[in-house]
DNA sequence: ATGTCGTCCCCCGGACGA
């Protein structure tokens, strides 16, 4: 049996964030890493930088906006596609998929949506909708697959601060709330939530108002597991200690552990017993500090 | 309405997206 962690990360600029990536890949030493908001055409990805890390990298760029990349440390990520079944005209790179380290990764950075009521709320909906479609065809595969990224979805209000100052946002809307919901219902297991129940857990904490300094956080960055994954899960977390360097991104790495090869054995349930823990315990695990 | 970043354009501060 082998470990592997998972982790995905809003970058916010990889250009402006090179230092901070390495730092992290050098200390947690993720198996993969999905990235999101590169913010660099395909030809500024900083792949010398990253190999030189110990980690093959597969990206789909853009000038400016948006951008995605899957890593693997130690290995070179088998690309699948780099957009959406049926959306392949979609004029963002959001979306990137491979095969590496014995799973089928989905790399996603879904639309913000704000201003809401608009047209990039109509969009957000609409990318969405094509995502539940090709979830729902790899969920039926039963291979072990992983989606990974910022969905810019606060699931519940229980996944905020405070929802008062978000109400009209697009990342509380019904509707985007609603189509994270039929997400789950193919099956998927949100990892982070799965491994604490009752905890408060942000993986974002916006540049605002000193919401870092408050812990006035979000949870937007999700890790959804499909059947044959969800036993393996072991443990997940936030790298907060991320979040508070100089010069951070307003996103914090977010990871999961999974136990490669139990999924044979575990067929009752999922494997660890979490919802026993003490609340006090969870929230410690929740915000770990490596050693 | 505001707050703060990163990026672009292209000459440096303002627009845009988040």
């Amino acid at each position: 049996m082998s470990r592997l962690k998972i982790a995905t990360f809003n970058i916010n600029g990889i250009r402006a964030r090179l230092p901070a990536l390495l730092a992290w890949l050098a200390r947690e030493s993720p198996d993969i890493a999905c990235l999101q908001e590169l913010k660099a055409a395909q030809s500024e990805f900083p792949i010398d930088e990253i190999r030189a890390a110990g980690y093959g990298a597969i990206w789909h760029g853009q000038k400016s906006w948006n951008g995605v990349a899957i890593l693997a440390k130690g290995a070179e990520p088998l690309e699948v596609r780099r957009a959406l079944p049926g959306f392949e005209a979609d004029s963002h790179s959001r979306y990137l998929e491979a095969a590496v380290h014995g799973v089928l990764v989905a790399c996603l950075y879904l639309p913000n949506g704000n201003p809401q009521p608009g047209p990039k709320f109509d969009y957000k909906l609409v990318w969405f909708e094509h995502f539940i479609k090709h979830a729902a065809s790899l969920f039926e595969t039963g291979h072990p697959v992983v989606l990974a990224g910022d969905y810019n979805v606060v699931p519940t209000d229980e996944d905020i601060y405070n929802p008062r100052s978000w109400l009209k946002d697009a990342l509380l809307q019904p509707e985007s709330r609603d189509a994270y919901q039929r997400l789950l219902a193919q099956g998927w297991t949100d990892a982070l939530r799965a491994q604490y129940p009752d905890e408060r857990i942000y993986t974002f904490w916006d540049y605002f108002r000193q919401h870092w300094q408050k812990n006035s956080g979000l949870r937007i960055d999700h890790l959804l597991l499909s059947k044959a994954l969800s036993p393996t899960l072991m443990d997940a977390g936030v790298d907060r200690w991320v979040r508070g360097e100089p010069h951070a991104s307003d996103h914090a790495p977010t990871w999961i552990m999974l136990e490669q090869g139990v999924a044979e054995k575990a067929t009752r349930k999922k494997a660890p017993a979490k919802q026993a823990t003490p609340k006090k315990v969870t929230s410690k695990k929740a915000t770990p500090s490596k050693p």
